[in-house]
DNA sequence: TCGTCTTACACTTTTGAAACGT
DNA sequence: AACGTTTCAAAAGTGTAAGACG
């Protein structure tokens, strides 16, 4: 994983990937708005860095006049722009853990956010069919608040209590092996296992600064990157799935919780038969032997679904897709029908705030008594309103980028001068602050 | 007093360099 | 000499428990 710093070393301390955006909560500590900071930029790098990526075909129209953002915690009232967003028609995702996630979905997932940052278990770990082979994309995976509350572990579940904290600055993670093209994004289950979470409201290592005791829900964005330091793009999908949800502690709080992490993840191994908690693992044992099954006899439950070094990431040299014809990228048909029209926004103004590509949600979520609930798929999510609707494929856990895309709100292009510094593969962006909801 | 957060700890896996073999 | 495999130590990732903090 690079770290932002390593690329841009000579911006400066007072450099910022993204500028304050407009209606951004005016009231949040400096320190906070400001964010992470790139002091040293070295362009040599970024030119290192992008010489491979190909010739931009289209180039990016005047933008239009801005709209604003609706304001920080304020009512929900300014509806998507009329600008349609432009997919990726054709492409899907599907989440290769599936299964363990919904384990944790049903108990209700909890990650652990540290000062130093940790990672998040399970990871997201997603295959992704029906791109340009030969194109090259940015796989991006950000978090985002799911709702307006702060939550209370009240010893059998999860209730709302109390109003959130003020929204943290929005970072977004690149995929280490950003930007590579469709065939290699498709050889192999692309794996976001390096993402750490902190609570660390000044963190200088780049991780995504969450609140504790808040809902969370991760998402996945697809950009295709046709020039990604000029003013052209090629298309973006972003993508969530509801079974990632999960709330931040900084202290597991659900002892279920505790239980299964043990039980599926190998660092935790510790913790099982002959490490020091052995007679609570010994106790979950049974509970498993009643409720479910033996742990790593329950398909996506074993350890190694999630194991770090797996099928993840740097997937240039990763092959475990590769002989599966059934699973193969599409034809080359398919990728070119996805071309995007001409103009557009660029794939760096979607990198400095891919949430501006999906407008604002038409209505803040009503609260939810308690996480204990499996999430229901029918139901749309919080964000479903202005985000691609993700629709089950033919697979049963794919996604598909639905047709009736939603809207694009270009105001950020305006905000990060071209062309924007990108921070390099496994690095993440800092989107400065902006509004909550 | 209670809820939340921080830190040190023991344990495990991962990683990468060095050694070794073909 | 080049390449691939094995070994091993350091680094990094776990949850726990105790104590600090507000």
């Amino acid at each position: 994983m690079y770290h932002p710093r390593e690329l841009y070393p000579s911006l400066g301390t007072g450099y910022r990937l993204g500028h304050p955006q407009p209606g951004a909560d005016s009231t949040f500590p400096p320190a906070l708005t400001e964010g992470y900071r790139y002091p040293d930029l070295d362009t040599s790098k970024l030119d290192c860095f992008l010489s491979g990526i190909e010739a931009a075909p289209h180039t990016l129209a005047a933008a239009a006049p801005l709209p604003l953002l609706p304001s920080a915690l304020g009512p929900e009232t300014a509806p998507p722009p009329p600008e349609a967003l432009h997919s990726l028609p054709g492409v899907s995702l599907s989440l290769e853990n599936q299964e363990l996630w919904k384990e944790f979905s049903a108990v209700g997932t909890e990650m652990i956010i540290t000062k130093a940052g940790r990672r998040m278990f399970p990871a997201c770990r997603v295959s992704v069919t029906g791109l340009d082979p030969e194109a090259r994309y940015l796989f991006l995976l950000d978090v985002v608040p799911v709702d307006g509350a702060r939550y209370r572990w009240q010893g059998q579940h999860w209730e709302p209590s109390g109003k959130a904290e003020p929204r943290l600055p929005d970072r977004v993670y690149i995929h280490p092996d950003s930007p590579a093209t469709g065939a290699h994004w498709m050889r192999q289950p692309v794996s976001f296992h390096r993402v750490k979470l902190t609570n660390s409201t000044l963190d200088p290592h780049g991780h995504l600064i969450l609140h504790s005791m808040h809902k969370y829900q991760p998402r996945i964005h697809l950009v295709r990157a046709t020039q990604l330091c000029s003013q052209h793009w090629g298309g973006v999908a972003s993508f969530r799935f509801p079974e990632t949800t999960f709330i931040s502690v900084t202290a597991y709080q659900n002892p279920r919780i505790t239980q299964l992490k043990i039980a599926a993840n190998p660092f935790a191994k510790g913790f099982r038969e002959n490490g020091r908690n052995c007679k609570r693992w010994a106790s979950f044992i049974q509970g498993m032997l009643t409720n479910y099954c033996v742990p790593g006899t329950v398909p996506g439950y074993q350890e190694h679904d999630d194991t770090p070094g797996g099928p993840c990431d740097s997937t240039l040299g990763g092959d475990i897709r590769d002989s599966d014809p059934e699973q193969a990228p599409t034809p080359r048909e398919a990728a070119s029908a996805s071309a995007p029209p001409c103009g557009g926004p660029s794939a760096e103004a979607y990198l400095l705030h891919p949430a501006a590509f999906h407008g604002a949600p038409s209505h803040l979520p009503a609260r939810t008594p308690s996480f204990a609930e499996a999430p229901d798929p029918g139901r749309p999510a919080p964000y479903s309103a202005a985000f691609l609707d993700l629709q089950p494929g033919p697979g049963g856990s794919a996604y598909q980028a639905a047709p009736s895309v939603p809207s694009f709100a270009p105001h950020f292009i305006q905000g990060g001068p071209f062309p924007l510094p990108y921070p390099g593969p496994g690095g993440y962006l800092d989107m400065g602050s902006k509004p909550m909801y």
